[in-house]
DNA sequence: ATTTACTTTGCAACCGGTTGCAAAAACAGA
DNA sequence: TCTGTTTTTGCAACCGGTTGCAAAGTAAAT
């Protein structure tokens, strides 16, 4: 059906090396056989078959995609953005959607099934071990959005949530809160335990100020708002930290039906920016994650273990933002 | 490095063909051939090269999962579903991101270099051509969120947009709105062209009802709210169905900015139906598009056609239906 | 025990490519 | 023109699997 070598060397009168050769840059052929062959695939609208040379070459240029988050929209420029990169780079991304499984093993095998180059681990809810997996079966894995540790056994990429944490508190301590609340995403998420370690740290140091703690059972409208609602019947703080934007919206929304004014009576501020929080009906304070940064960093990362797959592991950080916007209240 | 088959075979003492039949269902082994394979195989944590594999079978279980929408956040859903759905009956999704270029054959040789079995063109702003040149290569192609046609050439699964634009046209004459607006999206898109179809058709038989038409240049918040400010600023419609959710929900913005009440002053409708027009703060009344069935849909049709590759081409059209909130004014 | 029918197994060729190696060709220098 | 060097080419083996076919093995029937 579909044009193979052996067509193009039949056609062009000669020797499969040399039709291959041709398609294999940095091997040696001459320009005449070379255009005498590129004729001839031309006319049979040839193109090399990828994962037939994968077989030998060892390289598919393909890369395992996954991640277990289809539901926050900033992962929708995460995985544009991963997209765009990849392909720049002439690799191409195999999605996995991790939503409904957690074994590590279970993808790892498919991963291997597929003879992937390497895998990106796009979660911040995924534990170490998940990506650990992937390294221990020597294919080369970078964990976007991953914990921190000073001691990486796996190339992470990220932020610092601890530091983001601090930012927080500085950040609410500049503008006079005194009593503060942490409105976090569900516990169990590292992200959430390194964000409120930062955020305690700095806000220990001051007597004068107290902290409450809270969890939302999941990173969505609904059960930012649920929470909030809770929270607002009872006496609420005057400034809540929440685990991400949108979170943050549904906390807004909460905060709204219970007549409380934002920033006047409750302060708000989010984390990651999404491109709805500068929306102006929403106008959230929140802090920048560096996405496109984070990922670019990333796709490079895993293109650098593909020349050297015994890469020592180091973790990028990547410096997060305030970006003031209408939920908290001025600096004193 | 990892296991091969020849591995395996070597230390179960058997051929390499016995290794190969055990991993293929519907071949005959006996069952103490089998135990013993099975046995060498767990030992040398062996799985089979599904790659190596798809030369002979010439089946890969890939599909190319392509769009070239990357900013609506109902793609994430769209993602999220079409992964699932792919998964669950043992394919794999090679994502590829076509925001940049729109030359169908270069994504159609790259799809041919990976041999995948059949692609999914999910996108509303591709033209037709673009699927048929998958079609005219024989590679099976379903058109998702593509134009209906009433002699479709590929399959196609997703709305009537022209339906929609009648059902968007009683929906206000019901509520009695005289005066009626427009604001599509990019207005090359045919998915527009059609849902303005529709909707002037129904108006053109009320004499007493009057359309102005406008669109929006991209399907964004920003896009939506400017083109509403400009509305506003000269007398505006006293209802507008706008091209989407997120448009409409820019418009929103701006007419709250124009100090115009929602639905008092000016009514709008959008269509979709994303996870955000429910929340309680945006509570936007719109054209509910069953996304899970549609791309539920065309999983199932990708799939029936790798069994079945000259299967005749159908339109597969989901019924659409009103969403109502608060920002149309009630049934008169 | 022999014949017949059916099942299981291994051989060897093949899928679509790449690549080390040696032969052939082209080029330089004398 | 002849030799030595460099480049280009083809052969054949290999990458990790599958599969048609015939031989070997098993079971059932006589």
């Amino acid at each position: 059906m579909v044009a193979t070598l052996r067509d193009v060397a039949v056609r062009a009168g000669v020797s499969r090396s040399a039709v291959s050769r041709t398609f294999t840059d940095g091997a040696s052929v001459s320009a005449k056989m070379r255009s005498r062959v590129e004729k001839a695939a031309i006319e049979l609208g040839y193109s090399p078959n990828v994962l037939a040379r994968s077989l030998t070459t060892r390289r598919t240029k393909m890369i395992g995609l996954i991640s277990n988050n289809f539901h926050n929209p900033i992962f929708l420029a995460v995985f544009d953005q991963f997209t765009r990169g990849l392909q720049e780079r002439g690799l191409r991304p195999l999605l996995v959607n991790l939503s409904d499984e957690t074994d590590p093993q279970n993808s790892v095998r498919m991963m291997r099934q597929y003879s992937v180059d390497g895998v990106i681990v796009a979660s911040s809810t995924l534990p170490p071990g998940f990506s650990k997996a992937f390294r221990d079966q020597n294919v080369p894995v970078v964990h976007t959005f991953g914990r921190y540790s000073s001691a990486p056994s796996v190339h992470v990429v990220g932020i610092d949530n601890v530091e983001c944490g601090r930012m927080v508190a500085r950040t609410l301590i500049e503008r006079g809160y005194k009593r503060v609340g942490f409105m976090g995403g569900p516990q169990s998420a590292t992200s959430t335990q390194d964000r409120l370690k930062g955020f305690e740290e700095v806000l220990k140091e001051r007597a004068d100020i107290t902290l409450s703690v809270s969890y939302a059972d999941a990173y969505s409208f609904d059960a930012g708002r649920r929470e909030m609602l809770r929270l607002a019947r009872n006496a609420p703080q005057e400034a809540y930290f929440c685990g991400d934007d949108v979170l943050s919206i549904g906390a807004l929304s909460a905060l709204k039906d219970s007549g409380l004014n934002v920033p006047g009576d409750v302060g708000i501020i989010g984390l990651n920016d999404m491109e709805m929080a500068g929306w102006e009906n929403i106008d959230l304070t929140t802090i920048h994650q560096p996405i496109r940064q984070i990922v670019n960093s990333s796709v490079e990362l895993i293109a650098a273990m593909l020349e050297e797959p015994d890469r020592y592991p180091e973790a990028r950080l990547f410096p997060c933002s305030v970006v003031e916007r209408g939920t908290l209240r001025p600096v004193l």
